[in-house]
DNA sequence: CGTGAAATAAAAGAGCC
DNA sequence: GGCTCTTTTATTTCACG
């Protein structure tokens, strides 16, 4: 697989794509202090092997009608590997919850869930959370308010 | 402020800049079925008006070195406003916290945390957010599996 | 909203330092 | 590994139907 050498100008690209990942490559290499040709280069390098993964539209959850987020912690009953397996299949499937991971903590699992409103959120929990037998605690954190949300990645540890 | 309007067009648009945000407008044009001017003029006003709030390039965390993700519930002695403010400003501008929420349940706000590993969060907690008078409690959950981050958000609720 | 033409900009490649 | 220059390709933009 890929080595994983990433230099100071890989991070600095990385960095400005975090910003800005619009940025053509001219821009991009101005911006890093290279010519385009090798910028593109290693963009292309960042992409292929898998340090750069997409490219995403961030969308303002209000303004979509999307302003109601829950974090929701989850306990289950067993971590028997094929009941464990399902649950997260089926948590993985669900459109409204954008991020889900296993935790070490006071709960098994985090979840955070994205819906227009309170109504749907009861909804949510209700017809698909709670339908899924292994659930043993459902602990919901409603957002007041947003302070910061997906923030670039801080890259300093790399030498950026 | 702008108009709430969104049509099933410009949901679909939304849509398929969440997955690339790198679609040039001819292609964007094409898969949402308009011609390309309109599809631009499209573009534009949801920037302009900003349900469209950026472009990104996500990052794969374990790749560049950030592998360690923490969930973390914060509760705080006080909510008068000026040290509240002062709580939110300063975690706000810390670069390893890309995620803050002020929240209604068991804690009072939540924070996603990215380090490179165990003693870097250490390292965060102790000279950073515990650093900070305000705190009366921290519950730290530790990533031990992302099986979802970062995901589209759904926009069925407006006719994509 | 669509079409088409014109201007612009970007990506890709060759050869060289 | 990086730079410059050239070629090719595509994208944006605008005026008009």
């Amino acid at each position: 697989m890929p080595k994983n050498d990433l230099d100071a100008i890989d991070c600095r690209i990385m960095a400005a794509l975090q910003a800005d990942g619009r940025l053509s490559n001219i821009d991009l290499a101005e911006r890093v202090g290279l010519s385009p040709s090798p910028c593109l280069r290693r963009v292309k390098r960042l992409e292929r092997e898998g340090y750069i993964d997409a490219y995403r539209a961030v969308l303002q959850r209000d303004r979509v009608g999307l302003g109601f987020s829950v974090f929701v912690g989850v306990k289950i009953e067993s971590h028997a590997n094929d009941r464990a397996l399902a649950f997260e299949k089926a948590v993985t499937a669900m459109p409204e919850v954008v991020a889900f991971h296993l935790v070490s903590g006071e709960v098994d699992y985090f979840l955070e869930v994205v819906v227009p409103d309170l109504e749907r959120y009861r909804e949510f929990m209700v017809t698909k959370l709670l339908e899924l037998p292994i659930v043993r605690e459902v602990r919901s954190n409603i957002a007041i308010q947003t302070l910061k949300a997906g923030a670039p990645l801080p890259l300093g540890h790399l030498g950026a």
